[in-house]
DNA sequence: ATTATTGTATTAAGTGGTTAATACAATAAT
DNA sequence: ATTATTGTATTAACCACTTAATACAATAAT
């Protein structure tokens, strides 16, 4: 988890989209407890306050749990991960989709494009 | 052209993009003019600095040719516009690829569900 | 020649994100 | 009981982006 983060977009939004990544993915499984703000800061390079700002955010889609003083948890309702993920994905496609025929690709195109970089990437 | 502009990213890098998809896609075909800053800042419900920067940035970028006096007009290499789309689409699909990948789906899965969605999309 | 339009530059103010340095309350650990 | 760790809150400073208002030089249009 190299934690990328890039100047050009607030660092706690790219915080919130890379730890969800993570719960999504399975690098946090539900239930499983969080480090906590401090050490989780230190971790990615940024300030304690950036941090708890995402988690937060977090907090409030759900995905976390805080217990006050023990720290925070993943959820440990995985049907609600699994919504998460699928809502991830389906945002990826058709941001994808919708970009291509800005660029002014026919649908075909695309599908053609994309079979050819997927088996250049099995290389 | 409804210029999509979000608070979440500086509006400049927003206005580059898109005044470069117009270009790569043909809106702005090459050696047509493009309107002054001052009209495009005001379509654009952007102020004239910001449109300016977005603008310089262009053509330091060879897609934009500025006339001093007598406004600026997209290259009429279409070389080098063909460059920029396949540029452009290049990176499209292989962000696509690895953030699908990050959120857990296999190759063929992300051929399974692109290929269905595309399908819904011809509706 | 005069006027209008072009890109460009400057200065000041406002805004939001980030960092830093602290502090506090609650409670788990000892 | 005491200590350490937790999330949380506050304040000030800094920085990049944005807007606003204005001005200037070059030249196309009249």
């Amino acid at each position: 988890m190299p934690w990328e983060l890039k100047s050009d977009r607030p660092i706690y939004t790219q915080l919130i989209e890379q730890i969800e990544l993570m719960i999504v993915s399975g690098v946090y499984p539900p239930g499983s407890k969080l480090p906590s703000v401090r050490d989780m800061a230190q971790e990615a390079e940024v300030n304690p306050n950036t941090m708890q700002k995402a988690l937060v955010k977090l907090e409030e889609d759900g995905l976390i749990i805080t217990h006050r003083t023990s720290g925070r948890s993943i959820t440990e309702d995985a049907t609600m991960i699994e919504r998460a993920k699928t809502k991830l994905a389906q945002e990826q496609v058709s941001e994808f989709l919708e970009k291509m025929q800005l660029l002014g690709f026919e649908q075909h195109e695309i599908l053609t494009i994309i079979n050819h970089m997927v088996k250049e990437m099995k290389k």
